[in-house]
Parts: C-alpha cells; sequence; structure tokens
DNA sequence: GAGCCCGCGTAC
DNA sequence: GACGTACGCGGGCTCG
C-alpha cells in the first residue's frame, strides 16, 4: 500500500487519529433508521460507520491512524461494579450481524485495529495518545464519547466524526466548565447514563462544573461539602458520596494500558479499494460507493504526437532525465507474435506524455520518423536495466521489440502483473478495467478508435489525431496504475512474488513463445485425412442405428434420436435438456449400439477439429512453427494459461491423441528433451500437511497410490491389483481436489456408502493431512485469504456465502489453491533456473513448452542425454520440500517420443 | 453475419 | 448439486 507521500507531513508534526470503533458501531446504529440490502441484510450501523470512517480518513493530513474496539471479556470497571454498561450487555438482534462486516470494511481500509481482552477502546486510545503525543505525533481522538474530553490538551483534539466537530481545551471548559483535567470529577458527578455510571442523583451538566472548580477535586469537595450554601446539595452528595467515588473510577481512562506505542504498524496505508468496493457493492451502499470512486487525473492536455527529429531528440532527453518512466507499443496486430510496431507511446508523470509514430500507414499520412532510426536511437534506454520502466502486459512489449531487434530490460512494474497478484481471481486485469477502477477514468476504447467487425482497421491504418491520444492514454494510465498499485503489492507481501518469480519469468515466456514449437504439417495431414475416412465410416454406422441422418454434434438433435425416437432412458440432466456427455452414453452402450458409435465418431471430431485442423492453420509460415501465447494472469491458482493454440491440453490418453503428439517434433539434428515432476501435487500435500504416511511413501519412493490402497484395503503393498490402485488413485485425486462421497462413488461406480468407507479409512491413516485440510479451511475462513508456498494469494470472499454451493465451491478452492497454486510456484522456480542455466549449459537448446508438470526442450541431438539429466536435477531442486521432488525425463524425435 | 452461451471434451 | 485449474470446438440462439 502506498505509504503517504513524506513530503505531505515532513514540515509538521505527524498526525495520528485514534478511532473510537465500538463506540461508533452503537451510535451509528442507533442514530440511524435501520436500512438493511434487498436480501434483508440489516446494515444501517455498517453505514453509519464506514460514511464517519470514509470521511474521516480522506484527510491527507493523516499519516498514522488505528481503529479501537472493546472486547466482549469484563474488564476491571465491570470487576469494581457489576452494573457496568449493564444496558450493553448483548448487542440487539439486528446489529449483531453488523459487526462482521464492519471488521470486513475496516480490513478493506487497511487500517490496523486496536483489541485487547480486558481493556475497552478508552483505555487503549487514552494510552496511545499519551505516548504519541509524547513523541510529537499531534493526535486526534475520533470519537464521540464525552469521556475523552479528559485527555485533551496540547497535542491531543477530539473529532467528532459523526457531527463533524472539533473538541480542544476551550471547547471543553466551555462544555463542562472545567479544565481537561478535571472532566473525570465532573462526570463523577453527573453520570452517564448511556454507560450506567449512576453519578450522583439530582447533579447535572450545570452545577458538576462550577463544584468541581471551586473545590479543585471531587476528593476536596467531598471533604469540605460543609461549605457548601445550598442544603439540597449537600444533601443529594452526602447520599452519592460512595456513587460519585465510584463513578469517577469507572470514567478515568487508563493511562498505563499494557500496549506499545508503535508508530510504523499504525503508518497509514491505502485502502484496498477493489475489496471495499466489493464491499459497498454487496451492502448496497451506492452512495459511498460513487463517492469513493477518484475524479479523474488524467488531463490529456500535455500530450505529444512525435515527428520530427527536433521533437524525438527533446523526448529522449525527457526520458532520459525520468526517474521512471512508462512505455507502450502500438502494434499491426493483437498477437505479439504477429505483430509489427507501428509506434511507442511514453510516460513521464502523470498526463505527460508522447507518441511516436513510425508505421502509420494510410492515403495523407503525415511523413513520420523512421523506425530503424528511431529504435536505434532508443535502444541504449530500452536495453538498459538500470533505465526503469513500467510496462503494462510488458510480456507483449518485450516480444514486439524482440522481434524489432530491441530487448526490453529493467521492467520493474507491470499493472497487469500487480492487479493478478492483488486478486488473481477476478478477471479483468486488462488497461480497461484497471483505469477505470483504480483510476476512475474511463479509456478510449480500440474499438471507437479502429472500429469493429469487417470494417476494422489495423493500427497503421489510424489516422494520427486519433491514434496518438489514444497511445499516450495507455502510457499514461501504465504509469499511474503502476504507481498505485505497487505499494499495494509490497503491502501484501507480494513483492518478492512480483520481483524475483513473475516479472523475470514473463521474459522466459516470451522466449518460449518466440521459440515455438516445430509442428510436422505432412504428418498432420495424413492424421487429419484418417480421421476423415474413419469420421465418415462410423458417421454410416450411427445414421444406421437411428435410422436417420442428423447432426451428430449437436447434443439436442443427438437428445432427440436417443431419448425420443429410440425410448432409451434418460440418465442426467442438463440446464437445457437431458445429458448426453460420456458418462451418459458409457451407460446407454449396454442397452443399445448407438451410443457407443457416437462416442466413436465425437471423440474422432473432436481430436480432428479441435487438435489436428485448428493446429495446422496455426503453424507460422514464417517459422513454420507453432507459437502459442503463456498467459500469466489468467488461472487463479497462480499455474500458466496457454492460447492460440492450447499447448497444455494436446491429447496424450487416447491412441489417437498420441499420434497427434508425434506431429509435434524438433527440427532436424536436434531433439527434445520432456521432463516432468512425478506425483507433485501430492508431494505439495506431504510438505504442507506434514502427514506421516504420505511423506514414508515419498521418502521411501514407493507408489504412492498402490501404497494408498495397500493401507487402505489392507493388502500389502506387493499384492495391490491394478484395479486397488485405480481405487486409491482416484481417492488421492479427491482429496486435492476436495472431494465428496457421492462424486468418489460416482466415478468409482460404487455406493456411497463404500465411498465414505473409503474416506474415512484415508483420513483415519492420514491424520495429518485431515488436519490439514481443517486448519487451512478455518484460517481460510477466519481471513478470507489463501496462499501457497511462496506467498501467493487468493481471495476467497465466497467461503462467507450464505449459498451452500457458493460456499462449498469456496471451500474446495481454499483447500486446493494451496495445493495446485504451489505446484505452480515450484514449476515456474525452475523454469527461472533452467532459462538462465541454458545460456551457459546448452547455448542452443531452448525451453519450449510448459504443461503445469511438465518442461519441455529443444536441444541438439548429441546433448539429449546430458540435458536431460541437467533438467532433472534442476527441477529436482527448484525448491526444498520435506519430501523429495521426483522427476521423470525423456527424450525423442517428437514429443510422443519423448514421453 | 457477429457475438455470445451452452454442452461437451481435452489436458494437468 | 455434489472434485480443482484451464481452452476451444460446434450448435444454436440473439441481435442488428
Amino acid at each position: 500500500m502506498r505509504e503517504l507521500d513524506p513530503r505531505e507531513t515532513e514540515d509538521r508534526h505527524p498526525k495520528l487519529y485514534l478511532i473510537d470503533g465500538s463506540s461508533y458501531v452503537f451510535r451509528a446504529y442507533y442514530a440511524l433508521p435501520s436500512l438493511s440490502t434487498r436480501s434483508g441484510e440489516p446494515t444501517g450501523a455498517v453505514y453509519g460507520f464506514t460514511k464517519m470512517l470514509l470521511k474521516t480518513i480522506r484527510d491527507s493530513g493523516v499519516s498514522h491512524a488505528a481503529v479501537a474496539f472493546d472486547t466482549p471479556e469484563p474488564t476491571f470497571r465491570h470487576e469494581m461494579y457489576e452494573r457496568y454498561k449493564a444496558n450493553r450487555v448483548e448487542p440487539p438482534e439486528e446489529l449483531k450481524p453488523q459487526f462482521k462486516r464492519i471488521r470486513d470494511i475496516v480490513e478493506a481500509l487497511n487500517l490496523p485495529v486496536l483489541r485487547m481482552p480486558g481493556y475497552e477502546a478508552d483505555d487503549l486510545m487514552g494510552t496511545l495518545a499519551i505516548k504519541a503525543r509524547d513523541r510529537g505525533f499531534e493526535v486526534v481522538l475520533v470519537t464521540g464519547d464525552k469521556d475523552f474530553m479528559q485527555l485533551v490538551g496540547p497535542g491531543i483534539r477530539i473529532y467528532d466524526g459523526m457531527r463533524d466537530r472539533w473538541f480542544d481545551e476551550p471547547d471543553v471548559i466551555e462544555r463542562f466548565g472545567v479544565g481537561p483535567r478535571l472532566v473525570p470529577d465532573a462526570m463523577a458527578l453527573i453520570g452517564d447514563t448511556s454507560d450506567n455510571v449512576p453519578g450522583v442523583r439530582g447533579i447535572g451538566e450545570k452545577t458538576a462544573g462550577p463544584l468541581v472548580a471551586r473545590f479543585g477535586s471531587l476528593e476536596d469537595l467531598l471533604d469540605r461539602m460543609d461549605e457548601i450554601e445550598s442544603k439540597a446539595q449537600r444533601k443529594k452528595l452526602t447520599e452519592g458520596r460512595d456513587s460519585a467515588k465510584l463513578s469517577k473510577r469507572l470514567v478515568t481512562i487508563d493511562r498505563h494500558a499494557p500496549i506499545e506505542f508503535d508508530p510504523d504498524g499504525l503508518t497509514r496505508r491505502e485502502p484496498d479499494l477493489a475489496r471495499l468496493r466489493d464491499l459497498l457493492r454487496e451492502l448496497e451502499f451506492t452512495r459511498l460507493l460513487q463517492e469513493l470512486t477518484p475524479v479523474s487525473r488524467l488531463s490529456k492536455e500535455k500530450y505529444e504526437t512525435v515527428l520530427t527529429a527536433e521533437e524525438f531528440d527533446r523526448l529522449l532527453k525527457e526520458l532520459e532525465e525520468a526517474e521512471v518512466f512508462a512505455v507502450d507499443t502500438e502494434t499491426s496486430s493483437l498477437s505479439a507474435i504477429r505483430a509489427r510496431l507501428v509506434g511507442l507511446s511514453f510516460a513521464v508523470s502523470p498526463g505527460r506524455a508522447w507518441y511516436v509514430p513510425v508505421g502509420h500507414s494510410y492515403p495523407g499520412v503525415p511523413e513520420q520518423l523512421p523506425r530503424p532510426k528511431v529504435l536505434e536511437a532508443i535502444r541504449g534506454l530500452l536495453e538498459d536495466a538500470s533505465r526503469r520502466k513500467y510496462a503494462q502486459n510488458s510480456k507483449f512489449d518485450y516480444l514486439v521489440f524482440r522481434r524489432h531487434g530491441v530487448t526490453l530490460r529493467g521492467v520493474v512494474g507491470d499493472p497487469m502483473l500487480f492487479d493478478y497478484l492483488l486478486d488473481p481471481g477476478k478477471g479483468g486485469h486488462g488497461l480497461d478495467a484497471l483505469s477505470e477502477n483504480e483510476l476512475g477514468h474511463t479509456t478510449v476504447r480500440f474499438e471507437d478508435v479502429a472500429g469493429k467487425g469487417k470494417s476494422q482497421l489495423t493500427f497503421d491504418e489510424v489516422p494520427l489525431e486519433i491514434a496518438a491520444p489514444y497511445a499516450c492514454e495507455d502510457a499514461d494510465c501504465t504509469l499511474q496504475l503502476a504507481e498505485r498499485l505497487a505499494p499495494r503489492v509490497k503491502n501484501a507481501g507480494l513483492w518478492p512474488v512480483f520481483e524475483e518469480l513473475e516479472q523475470p519469468l514473463s521474459v522466459v515466456l516470451a522466449e518460449m513463445e518466440l521459440a515455438g514449437v516445430k509442428v510436422d504439417p505432412v504428418r498432420l495431414e495424413k492424421i487429419s485425412k484418417d480421421l476423415s475416412d474413419r469420421m465418415e465410416q462410423v458417421r454410416e454406422t450411427v445414421f444406421e442405428h437411428a435410422g436417420r441422418e442428423f447432426g451428430i454434434g449437436s447434443p439436442r438433435q443427438l437428445g432427440k434420436v436417443l431419448f425420443e425416437e429410440l425410448g432409451l432412458p434418460v440418465v442426467k440432466r442438463t440446464k437445457t435438456g437431458p445429458s448426453t456427455d460420456v458418462t451418459v452414453l458409457e451407460e446407454l452402450a449396454s442397452q443399445h449400439p448407438l451410443p457407443r458409435a457416437v462416442l466413436d465418431y465425437r471423440h474422432l471430431n473432436k481430436l480432428k477439429g479441435t487438435y489436428v485442423d485448428a493446429l495446422a492453420g496455426l503453424i507460422n509460415p514464417e517459422t513454420g512453427r507453432i507459437h502459442t501465447s503463456f498467459s500469466q494472469t489468467t488461472a487463479a491458482t497462480g499455474r500458466l494459461a496457454s492460447s492460440e493454440p492450447n499447448l497444455q491440453n494436446i491429447p496424450i490418453r487416447t491412441y489417437d491423441g498420441r499420434r497427434i503428439r508425434e506431429a509435434f517434433v524438433a527440427e532436424p539434428g536436434m531433439l527434445l528433451v520432456s521432463a516432468d515432476y512425478s506425483q507433485i501435487e501430492l508431494r505439495v500435500l506431504a510438505h504442507l500437511s506434514k502427514d506421516e504416511a504420505l511423506h514414508d511413501a515419498f521418502r521411501q519412493g514407493q507408489d504412492v497410490h498402490a501404497r494408498t490402497a495397500a493401507e487402505l484395503l489392507g493388502v500389502q503393498l506387493a499384492e495391490v491389483s491394478p484395479e486397488q490402485r485405480r481405487i486409491a488413485k482416484a481417492i488421492n485425486f479427491g482429496i486435492v481436489y476436495g472431494m465428496s462421497a457421492f462424486r468418489l462413488a460416482r466415478d468409482l461406480g460404487i455406493g456411497r456408502d463404500e465411498a465414505a468407507k473409503y474416506i474415512n479409512g484415508y483420513f483415519e491413516r492420514h491424520a495429518g493431512v485431515a488436519r490439514w485440510l481443517e486448519q487451512t479451511l478455518t484460517a481460510a475462513r477466519s481471513e478470507g485469504i489463501v496462499r501457497t508456498l511462496l506467498g501467493r494469494q487468493r481471495r476467497l470472499p465466497d467461503l462467507a456465502s450464505k449459498n451452500f454451493n457458493v460456499r462449498t465451491g469456496a471451500e474446495r478452492m481454499a483447500l486446493n489453491t494451496p495445493i495446485q497454486g504451489s505446484a505452480a510456484d515450484i514449476i515456474k522456480l525452475a523454469m527461472l533456473d533452467v532459462h538462465s542455466g541454458l545460456l551457459e549449459e546448452s547455448p542452443r537448446s531452448r525451453l519450449i513448452l510448459q504443461v503445469h508438470d511438465e518442461l519441455l526442450i529443444e536441444t541438439p541431438e548429441e546433448e539429449a542425454v546430458r540435458l536431460g539429466e541437467w533438467l532433472r536435477k534442476k527441477m529436482e531442486n527448484a525448491y526444498a520440500l520435506s519430501v523429495p521432488l521426483d522427476v521423470e525425463v525423456g527424450w525423442g524425435p517428437s514429443w510422443s517420443a519423448a514421453h
């Protein structure tokens, strides 16, 4: 989170706001009409509290802040007076559910919370106020409680956020007729109905102050009561003598609570706006939500288009002098691998940006600086790692520059990666969404610049006067977003994950995409032909059994044939009708020949359509290779995703599937080396859970599924049958995915009771796993976040959902994410090490693919064996778990052969 | 015809 | 409804 600019506070005293959370919750509750959401959740107190809080901390001079809360435990005041706050023991029903929301709000605002059993918020605030003041802080007590008046003095003031009123010493004297020091004495007489402080009956604010002021203290007053003229007053005071003494002790704020003043811990942080917005949205606080969105700071007055050598020189000078600048490329294609550079944009401070067109081409286009000249002139800056840069989705710009002969270095911030690390579960880490959410700025859409549909222009065809502001805005937003998000990444403890893992990994991924994989088109063509022939045959069989022709690929048409015309039973339903998926057709296959034929057809059709034909179309004519795109910001667990084409789901399980992998080949004279982690997720689980049996299995190098089977089914390890191993494997997978007995039973085709028995048996023998699952869930529920080995986080607000499905879904994510995500962390570490190590170990080798637990390298023939062993070592030593990592290596002329 | 959702199926 | 993470196909719908 952004720590406030020290310049904002350096010439004054640091300002500490101590906010009286508990008192505001109650006051908000009683002061406001009982609001609620459409679903009936009461929100009145949350609203009042949040509004007050937002207003209070909006003051930019607040350098330090904290919110104090009471705890339910009794305090010394309850011990001396059992009726103390007796009217408040049990909060009203409507208020109770609002506490959690208030906690969430405070958390989203990143305000430290003060609470301590046995002490009230007052005492914590009082103690800290004195300590902070003594260290030169200017303290503001944010409260509506008049007790605090006793603390007011030089360096300590009161602000009542609800009434928007300030109190310093003169205000106290005006209110009580005595100075702050004597406030407890006066209040001892007055009492306080809201806290059940008795005071002295019949004496109120008017009389108390002058009396105390005259005698100098409550004690002197009680000792010298005979000096009081009024007989009635003397009587009241005599009767209320003990009550007054007690009351004084009750209202005196403890200035010696056992709490340390830690300025660093109380340093004001930027709120977690995304989370805050989500909360306000859920609570339906539309007004507050609107107020939260900052007014756009983007003014485009300082955007410039660079067309001449003089202008370009001036820009270079500005960039050289800048401590950090944002860079962005405009290109002819969204696919980095095909993209040609059309222009570059830069920003050095908010609103100050340039566009350097180098490749626009349309009738009447102004003369632009030549691309090679521009690149040569700026190469030094771009390649110098010590010149700090920001870039949105920097992998794209890295690729574009790289393809134009320039290696982009020194990227120290990437808003896309920042946002992903902060909340990987939400989609939309793009510049448009980020600018909207974080800067309150609606960007110009590409669509509005280039049009859409058939008439969409490529960027080089966009007129400069339209292209320039668009491009400048991109750089401008990138700069502002990077500055805004980086502190939040740091504050969340994610900086090392960015700096040491994801940012350098983006370069590795770019190089992998650039390298690509060679695909043998002749081979593909053969497979395609073969599949077509066989599909034609199967098609005929299908129509024969159906009695007519229909669209086999259409679940609707197929459903009609199966369930209406042939009268086969409906096994399960989808949202839109009877299901025809593989489990259904397998089941129906015993009753009729049609389902089997359809399954065959579907399999062939899938392979041909999704893999063979699509793949052929994606071979890059320039390289003869396929260049996938790896996304680093798509999978919520930290895994990568691959697209255009997706090379992470190329078939392997069936015979025809494997044939497709034979078309993935190495260049002549080269071989493919494949290395995959064996059981990495179960090993991660062993590490995280410290489970003894799992540790034992992995340390002894046993077949973990067989071992599970042996334990669970009570047989010797050597006697485990393939069927028993299959059952155990399903259970092991299920554990990793947060399985239910229902699903296990269905998958194994056994009864639910039997499945439950297996699961129970598993947990009996793996108490460590059972404990870990439980602890992980408990921690996740209380924090709303889960983490991986390297501290990557995933927010799971749905853990608190009232909807059963939503909630249990989130619970499974909470259990699976640390496992899947930690495995992803490990292979990412390995990739960094392998990529950099290859430069020396085998400069002609290239890392070309990652498939979650597998790395694929293309290497000169003669190096394959040595490189395989080298790769194994690198992967096995990527991270030291408490069990060994085991890597299986293979090599060959094709991906299939390398397995 | 473009864009979207759905059902389905592929991988780890 | 009921096991996690992805991508992408064809069918079929909606919309302009």
